[in-house]
DNA sequence: GCTTTAACCGACCGGGTGGTCGGTGCGTCA
DNA sequence: TGACGCACCGACCACCCGGTCGGTTAAAGC
């Protein structure tokens, strides 16, 4: 048990690295030598470990990014009273993490999804999945907020979860070019707008 | 002048099935010679015309890209009465292309950038560069919607252009999984429900 | 007809990449 | 104590990629 142990602690500390590194540079951009370098490790640990580079990526995928969107973006809104409160609440939470540039995982799975389109489907199909995942539970919580009253009857919830993933992975991808902070809070605002449409009128 | 015209048609030749490859592949997965198979041309033909392929690349962006962003993006909503159902329709166009799998120049621009982001600073800026054109006339025009009564006065220009462009950039990587039908059916769907949130109240 | 030159050819180079394989040190267990 | 095997080492291989360079061809200019 022993061992097991410490076989699996050092498969965790490569994918730990390897998603910070592919994350960085891009997976055709990383070398499975860069990650050993900075893991002090041998090509032979690698292949002792993993099966070939993109058998790696995939275990990642699944180990990590999966359980992060999970535990970031899924978990926060599930069950919950009001759902559109619960999903800005949430997605500014991931894009504060984006600003003080730690791993968000909800971008690293529009910014891998981007990378592989048409370039290998087998992983494309991975990534997808967990955004189906991520969308199914969009499209529950809003349905529970329809019967709670917080959310307008007529609303097409399928439409609306695909349109909240669609701005949240686009503001990603402008945040690159610097001014986070001025676009996470622009991008609540507006999304606050947005939402302010799906809402049941309230009379005064 | 004759042979000035040769030399522009190759080149011109040269940028196009450059684009179309980088475009489907991927800048750092498209190798040059890629391009000069696909083309009948040999690397001295490319490095007679071209000085490196980061060179040869920047070049398309601006020939290109920028030009055809330019004609399919923002000139259809200069200068127009309704800005918001003129973004709209514009919108709804691009993604027609993006439907029939052609070269939908606004996602190209949102897939290179998310290709270079980190791994080339110099690209990059072309890049971001273009979209800031491309947010600046969205401004201008919903400025303009203000006076003339089709955008409310308190609304936040800035953010809603770049809400704009967010969601459009975002919508595009999901159409990645296949069915874009339903997406930009659904995406032009929930961006009028966000416009209405951004008019002027009605009363019947 | 001879020279010049724009446009293009393709062998070659150095550096990097994913993947292989024959080793080796060290803890475990008989 | 000695055999065994897990976890790891690192030299090596075949291949690919961006870029170079000494040619070649054909048309234009005199």
């Amino acid at each position: 048990m022993d061992k097991n142990l410490k076989r699996m602690a050092t498969m965790n500390r490569m994918q730990m690295t390897g998603l910070e590194l592919f994350y960085a540079q891009g997976y055709y951009n990383t070398s499975i030598d860069d990650i050993l370098k900075s893991l002090n490790l041998s090509k032979g640990a690698f292949y002792y470990h993993f099966q070939s580079k993109e058998e790696f990526f995939i275990s990642i995928v699944q180990n990590l990014v999966f359980r992060k969107v999970y535990t970031m973006l899924i978990e926060p809104i599930e069950g919950v009273e009001n759902p559109l409160r619960a999903i800005e609440i949430c997605l500014d939470d991931a894009l504060k993490t984006a600003e003080y540039n730690d791993l968000d995982y909800g971008f690293v799975l529009a910014n891998f999804l981007n990378e592989f389109n048409g370039r290998n489907d087998k992983i494309t199909r991975y990534l997808t999945d967990i955004c189906k995942v991520w969308e199914v539970n969009l499209v529950t919580a809003l349905q529970k907020g329809k019967t709670d009253g917080f959310v307008e009857r007529h609303v097409d919830s399928e439409g609306v979860a695909s349109f909240i993933i669609s701005s949240y992975f686009g503001v990603r991808s402008l945040m690159v070019s610097g001014n986070c902070k001025i676009l996470r809070y622009n991008y609540i605002q507006q999304l606050r707008n947005y939402f302010r449409s799906l809402s049941p009128v309230v009379l005064a």
